[in-house]
DNA sequence: CTGAAAGCGCTAACAA
DNA sequence: TTGTTAGCGCTTTCAG
């Protein structure tokens, strides 16, 4: 077999144009290609193609520093949420010629070793999105002075920058429209209370309830964003002999297991109960019934965690803001008023 | 505010262990550390613990020609085929530890360029999930010499190692599923035949019909496995007058739009028109009505591919193997014998 | 078992 | 505008 021939280097480069490689590597380089003469340039990029060169990245790496990676963590990629946010990171960071490198932390890996591992492959920042609230995780990076954006979860603290949705508005929306409804009996089945999520969303539940001036109707946290555990979640609702009319979920797996618990006990959605779920992920308009649900824009969310990532990389002050985004009310057929 | 320390590198663990970098290169290798004394590994540690060391892997990366990354090319990661076959390769790499580098080719980014980039990047490997039948791309990295294994997708000559589900068998499948209802006018509702599956789907779902004696009761080439190209896909097939009482779809989303299409046309599904769709993506089981589908195992799918990589990586031979993964019918509501 | 030397391919700093 | 020199941090010889 043909032995396979090593990529060329600037070396390589600069003995076919007949310059030095520090010429060379000037003229392939968009930002310094000005301090050369246009026709060294052309010789240059013509070796270049003849030769089939790619710059070695790992030892522009090594020289600079700067690897040209970042570094994400999720739970987990088939989460619903997750791809709309990965889409926006990664279009954003390839729009300025980073590579985004994903770990799964779900089963094998804990986000710890994957951080770890990520900062020895010197990707330039971290987007975060495993993080519960009061996480060491987030306290080692601080401390390694890493560059971390978290997304869809903020530090107990505002120590790091984050992208969320407003989940304190995002619940208002949901209990104001039972409300609207006709409801008053209205129970919420939370997500885990150690994510801010699950504590955020909680939160403005019972604050949205308490401006009407109602209480909760009973409460079940869910042991994750799972349609299983909401399905847990409903069951356990329901065994304690909540009486309601109405669930707010604060997810939409939740609310779909939900769904399924209130139909296995003979409960009719949106007839006997109405549900409300969390973030309309895909195909929530496709379920039976179609979910009313708050809408988040999670690939805009992933879109501004890596432009604020991006922007702390180059310094730009004042990046350690939170951005909030709005989310928005999506009224469909699992809600309706009480018979 | 105070000056970010330099990260540590072997020269200062050796300053510290007392011993010279190349010795505390070695301890910190599980593979080379059998040539150190139990006492030097020791001492070794306890500095690289000290220090906070981390590897550099741009710089190993360099020396080694070893950058502990693989490359994965996806059209859209929001399409929910892809988030198991990405988690199944990250699994599978990260078990390694080897990391991935995404890049959502869909609109910004040509896969070309975006697989120049990483080949750029020194990643090891490429997996490919977003090739067409005869795609250049797959003639440049092969004539490149780069390791590639396509997922999910097979190139037409065949030069590439693959992982795909059987998309013969699965459309006989659910052909088989239809004729045994009764059905005898059925449709189908393709792919871009540009894709393998878009045409071994094709090709599988009329082999299985003359199987039976029966010809295609229309056919529609899609543009693009989505909501809506399945939606104007049906519509066509109605537009042109074809008369069938199931389709077989190559894609649940075709199959999704197509139910809206026929519901549009106040044509019940299942009771006028049966439907069929292909994947067996998330929530299928919760849409309306519930999708039969042709499941395949994603997941698995992305694992072996990854496993194939890795192989290959190794220089285990006779990796240049195809992988052709057996799908099975899932039979739900969207589905019934004709009126 | 440990050390010395060399060099992977690149770019920053300095010199001409 | 171009060239020279040096060195990023690591691992692989080769020598002790």
């Amino acid at each position: 077999m043909p032995k396979r021939s090593p990529a060329a280097t600037l070396d390589d480069i600069a003995l076919h144009a007949q310059v030095h490689k520090t010429t060379a590597s000037r003229a392939l380089d968009p930002a310094r290609r000005h301090m050369i003469s246009p026709e060294v340039v052309r010789r240059v990029e013509a070796a270049a193609r003849a030769l089939n060169y790619r710059v070695n990245r790992a030892a522009s790496a090594l020289r600079t520093g700067r690897s040209g990676t970042v570094g994400v963590l999720l739970p987990d990629i088939t989460n619903p949420v997750f791809p709309p946010i990965l889409r926006g990171i990664e279009q954003a960071l390839a729009a300025e010629g980073f590579f985004v490198m994903v770990a799964d932390t779900g089963h094998e890996q804990s986000p710890d070793e994957a951080a770890d591992r990520m900062l020895a492959q010197r990707v330039e920042g971290l987007i975060v999105a495993t993080s519960s609230l009061r996480d060491p995780l987030v306290r080692r990076l601080s401390q390694d002075q890493a560059k971390v954006v978290l997304v869809n979860r903020r530090d107990e603290d505002g120590l790091l920058p984050s992208v969320v949705s407003d989940d304190i508005l995002g619940m208002k929306l949901a209990v104001d429209h039972l409300v609207a409804q006709g409801h008053r009996r209205i129970a919420h089945l939370s997500g885990p209370l150690g994510l801010s999520t699950g504590a955020l969303r909680k939160a403005g539940f019972e604050q949205a309830l308490a401006a009407h001036g109602l209480q909760a109707a009973g409460h079940a946290e869910c042991t994750a964003y799972s349609f299983e555990a909401g399905e847990d979640g409903a069951r356990r609702l329901l065994d304690a002999g909540a009486s309601f009319s109405a669930v707010v979920a604060a997810n939409d797996l939740l609310a779909l297991g939900a769904i399924q618990a209130l139909q296995a006990q003979g409960r009719c959605v949106p007839d006997d109960v109405s549900v409300v779920g969390h973030n309309d992920m895909p195909l929530m308009d496709r379920v039976f019934p179609a979910l009313t649900t708050v809408r988040i824009l999670h690939y805009e969310m992933g879109y501004r965690a890596a432009r604020l990532l991006l922007d702390s990389l180059r310094g730009v002050p004042g990046t350690t803001s939170t951005v909030v985004l709005r989310p928005e009310l999506v009224v469909r057929g699992s809600s309706a008023p009480p018979a």
